[in-house]
DNA sequence: GGATGAGACGACAACGTTGTCGTCTTAGTG
DNA sequence: CACTAAGACGACAACGTTGTCGTCTCATCC
């Protein structure tokens, strides 16, 4: 169907060496050949076939693979951005796969990003076992994880978000405007993230020698609706929070919702900034943190290990921005 | 560095071939050889090489190419995410660039898709002209456009969403709540979809006996600022519209702040929908429409292009849905 | 005019896999 | 026991490209 460099050299009346000496701009070709040649290229519509291309060179086949959750999801969708941008500038091509959070699917998607051969791999990982992955690696193939880490036995450069800071710096922030009954609202115990702001919520009080109420810590909300049930519960305890602490944008939202429907002036301030945050009835304080920026510091990595580069597993920590809005400074009642 | 099938085929002590026949779950190997192979595959380490086996085989690379405007903007990102699950169900990979709109940076990746041999092609065409695209369809990389249709020329599919249709439906949607003066915001003229909205909103007015007032409408505003000054410029008229119809959801949002800023009870329907749309101090009235369902729709017809099914090209229409939240329902002053 | 050398180009092998076909083993049959 | 056929396996070529090396042409120089 498509037309080879041997249809290409058969027209031009030329060699099948001289053909990609054309193609890939070597030099050693009288100008007229050349002409003959591109002549012959555009008359056929021939295009150079990366496969074979990869192949036959240095095995590189100029791609990245990249596994994340959903790129419906506005975190991941910006991490890909971010990626994609690094990649264009290191002309590869992104190859990505959503693992839903199914780890079989996340290891059916690595396992097939390593047979096509990516030349490297991000991976934002699933709480699942990722020893499986430790013979890619030996093998050559230069991974890095972002967002959360992977096992221990893994040695590979991952990026992550200061969540332990970020979320110390927004009850610190609440503890600052007078509160000192503070909820705290965190997705499942598995999830790395939700550990960590967690732990920063407990040494945000600590530190201000607030004793942690565990009345007012609700781990487990993992969506819209379970944050607004899981406030509304708290808003009508006998002793209610005077301010709101949540871990990631669906319980901020979970829990605005459950707030403007209590009527009450609970204080509120979410991890993850979103869109349309500022033009909420109650515009959100949140920690805010810059997915894209993940992406294009994994992916720079990424590279440098591919160019082989060979520096001890790198940790990277990306620093959170408390953006003051308005829902966060409200003083207690 | 990765081990082959002959250096499995050495250290098993069997046979190339034999290898790739337990690799590719054949028949006509005993199950202790299979045994032997398999040891020895786990032993090395060894991965098939994807590459190697879509240049020998029938020149399949199960992947497909999909060249959206930006993945961080959730309109392309759920396409993209439509497009995977499709993907996924045929066992394919899903190679994205973003052409930032620019049409140099679009030709280029299609370009580049197409010497990776992707096994399709799904694209949101920039404005520019796409006939460079016509040697790659004739040698047959099948292809399916999204959103916007490429030239007269191209004789391909193309999924689009009902833009005049539903433009005509949140303008009737005024109509009906009392409305005659109803400005249009639309994006450049150079943008299908900011055509066609504006058409669906002529048609409306048309069908209902009111004249087109041309002072009502502003075509050129791009992004929330843009939107936000051409809306107020509109509410400081002598005699300002009622009502404004939005054409996507930038200008939605720029029209809800100077909305929000003049303190008028101007109503306002916008073209699609998005997040916390239903959280704003003033809930906004939307055309929704589902671009997963885009995504989804294009790659199953891509799909069964790939498969040699030769049909005249297709042109899908998806339907939109008006979504009433509160702010398209307030009578006119 | 013959030696020299640079420049242009071609022949060939190799990348890792799979399709084709041939060979060898073994069990079954008369 | 000889013959057959099926089953198991191997040798080889091919996919489209690029690296290596060899050959041929022609201008230059003594």
């Amino acid at each position: 169907m498509r037309p080879t460099m041997r249809d290409v050299a058969r027209q031009a009346g030329v060699s099948l060496k001289t053909v990609s000496r054309v193609v890939n701009g070597e030099v050693g070709v009288r100008p007229d050949t050349a002409e003959k040649v591109n002549e012959a290229i555009s008359a056929l519509g021939f295009r150079r076939n990366d496969i074979a291309r990869a192949l036959r060179g240095g095995k590189r086949t100029r791609s990245l693979g990249l596994v994340i959750k959903d790129v419906a999801n506005p975190f991941y969708s910006q991490i890909a951005r971010g990626v994609e941008e690094v990649a264009r500038l290191h002309d590869l091509f992104v190859i990505s796969g959503c693992s839903d959070e199914d780890p079989a699917r996340e290891r059916h998607l690595i396992r097939s990003l390593c047979e096509r051969r990516v030349d490297g791999l991000l991976v934002v990982p699933s709480a699942a076992d990722h020893r499986y992955l430790i013979p890619e690696l030996n093998m050559g193939t230069a991974a890095v994880f972002m967002d959360r880490p992977p096992e221990e036995a893994i040695r590979a450069d991952v990026v992550l978000i200061d969540n332990v800071g970020g979320a110390r710096s927004a009850v610190e922030h609440l503890i600052a405007h007078g509160h000192r009954r503070i909820a705290c609202l965190a997705d499942l115990h598995g999830i790395f993230t939700a550990r960590e702001r967690r732990r920063g919520y407990d040494e945000a009080l600590q530190a201000h020698g607030i004793p942690v109420d565990e009345s007012l810590v609700r781990l487990g909300p993992h969506d819209v609706a379970g944050a607004e049930a899981a406030t509304a519960e708290l808003l009508a305890l006998g002793d209610p929070p005077t301010a709101v602490f949540t871990g990631n944008n669906r319980l901020t939202i979970g829990a605005l919702r459950a707030i403007q429907a209590a009527g009450t002036r609970t204080a509120l301030v979410g991890f993850d900034d979103f869109e349309l945050a500022d033009m909420l009835a109650t515009p959100v304080t949140v920690v805010a943190h810059y997915p894209a920026e993940m992406g294009r510091r994994a992916a720079e990595l990424l590279c440098r290990r591919m160019d082989g580069e060979d520096l001890p597993p790198q940790r990277v920590l990306l620093p959170t921005r408390l953006i003051v809005r308005g829902s966060g400074e409200s003083p207690p009642l």
